[in-house]
DNA sequence: AACGTGACTGCCC
DNA sequence: CGGGCAGCCACGT
């Protein structure tokens, strides 16, 4: 829905359309909801919706670190997740965004909103 | 209604 | 190269 009933949802929409094995940064993802600008707001729906079956652990600041980590159930399910996932670490514990960085546009070629 | 806070980002010093 | 400040959006008190 383009009108989008809440932030909330939008957020939610364009996390859960990321691919497995693939995380994106909280800056895309404002992009992607129309909000360019507010990543911090972007993180506190991800706070909201950690709960809410969210792949939330998919999302992480533009240097790969996993910033919310702190906020999950244990402090090394964000980091275990994804690398369940196959995805790639770096030496200082940063995805590798080189490898799996996931843009929202990349999806979103020719599929905006509901047709 | 106003201030403070937050899983961010970019620019300036 | 490291640290600090401001911009940004939504929610809680």
């Amino acid at each position: 829905m383009p009108d989008a009933p809440d932030f909330f949802a939008r957020v939610v929409d364009v996390v859960g359309r990321i691919p497995y094995g693939r995380v994106t940064t909280y800056g895309h993802v404002a992009r992607a909801v129309g909000s360019a600008g507010s990543a911090r707001t972007v993180g506190w729906v991800l706070h909201g919706a950690v709960a809410s079956g969210l792949p939330c652990h998919r999302v992480v600041n533009r240097f790969g670190a996993l910033s919310g980590a702190r906020h999950f159930p244990t402090p090394t399910f964000m980091e275990d997740a994804l690398r369940s996932e196959g995805v790639p670490f770096g030496e200082d514990g940063c995805v590798d965004l080189s490898a799996c960085l996931w843009m929202p546009d990349e999806a979103e070629q020719g599929n905006e909103e509901q047709m």
